[in-house]
DNA sequence: AAATTGTGCAACCGCACGGCG
DNA sequence: CCGCCGTGCGGTTGCACAATT
């Protein structure tokens, strides 16, 4: 009420980074260290909020960021730990090294939602999408899909269905806990009332102990790729800074 | 080939929370 | 205890690019 917006937004800068912002925030971050962030723009001769500076640094300067798609067992991770901490996605972040919460989250918004829903399952609580009555079928026949999806899901069945079964085949699998059955007695154009009738649990995430926490939660069951076809940044990395500086008129890339 | 539509992701916005005086 | 401040979080938006018509 009545508070201070966190900066002084007249004559920021906003939108996409250039290199050269981009330099001066890495900069000035190496030289001094993450400290006050609303100081950072200022000290570093930059015309954005500190918010903005965060951010940029949070989820695509930092040095330790894995960059590209999410692995199978990362996937797989983001999905148990959903389900048990909703979209708390900086608590998934942190159990996902390297991983950030704006990417998990977007990940998820565009690619697992997809799969599960795909898969009759409901993204948000986990469970079975409930088979509609008969009036609501009556209703919606055929079935809607939700606007956004409908042309890329209606194309895209054929394809997901065989993906998800090639998946289910391997044993890092980021649908290990669904049930098999279910997926098999699917035709490729399957849709979500053809799921036959078992019990949530049955198919959804082995959840962790219910007594334990975020922080505690055990994956020891998950299984790391040693090498995938993630890139992770070590301390070496750091000289793709240098290619930063030498290149001034690129947008900063650090994906292989 | 051009226009339209869809997708993915970086970035923004506003609220919540915790520390501090 | 209260209010201020800085930071973090989650939802949403905007835009570039890809796919489709």
């Amino acid at each position: 009420m009545g508070r201070k917006p966190c900066c002084e937004k007249v004559g920021l800068k906003k939108g996409p980074w250039t290199v050269e912002e981009d330099k001066k925030l890495i900069n000035f971050i190496l030289t001094n260290g993450q400290c006050c962030w609303r100081a950072v723009p200022k000290l570093a001769g930059l015309l954005r909020c500190g918010k903005s500076c965060r951010l940029r640094w949070t989820n695509y300067l930092r040095p330790d960021l894995k960059r590209g798609l999410l692995s199978a067992s990362e996937e797989k991770m983001v999905i148990d730990l959903h389900a048990h901490l909703g979209n708390r996605w900086s608590k998934i972040a942190a159990q996902l090294p390297g991983r950030t919460d704006n990417e998990i989250k977007n990940h998820w918004n565009t690619h697992i939602k997809k799969k599960l829903r795909n898969m009759g399952i409901d993204p948000l609580t986990h469970k079975l999408i409930s088979p509609p009555t008969e009036q609501q079928q009556q209703k919606h026949n055929p079935p809607p899909l939700e606007a956004k999806e409908n042309k890329r899901n209606a194309a895209s069945l054929e394809l997901t269905m065989p993906e998800i079964k090639e998946q289910e085949k391997s044993s890092s699998s980021a649908f290990n806990s669904i049930d098999t059955n279910a997926l098999q007695t699917k035709t490729p154009l399957f849709c979500t009332y053809e799921i036959p009738s078992i019990l949530p649990d049955e198919i959804l995430v082995p959840c962790a102990d219910s007594s334990s926490t975020s922080s505690s939660y055990n994956f020891s069951c998950m299984e790391w790729p040693e090498s995938s076809n993630l890139y992770l940044w070590e301390m070496d990395d750091f000289n793709c800074w240098d290619l930063i500086c030498d290149d001034g008129d690129k947008r900063l890339t650090v994906d292989g």
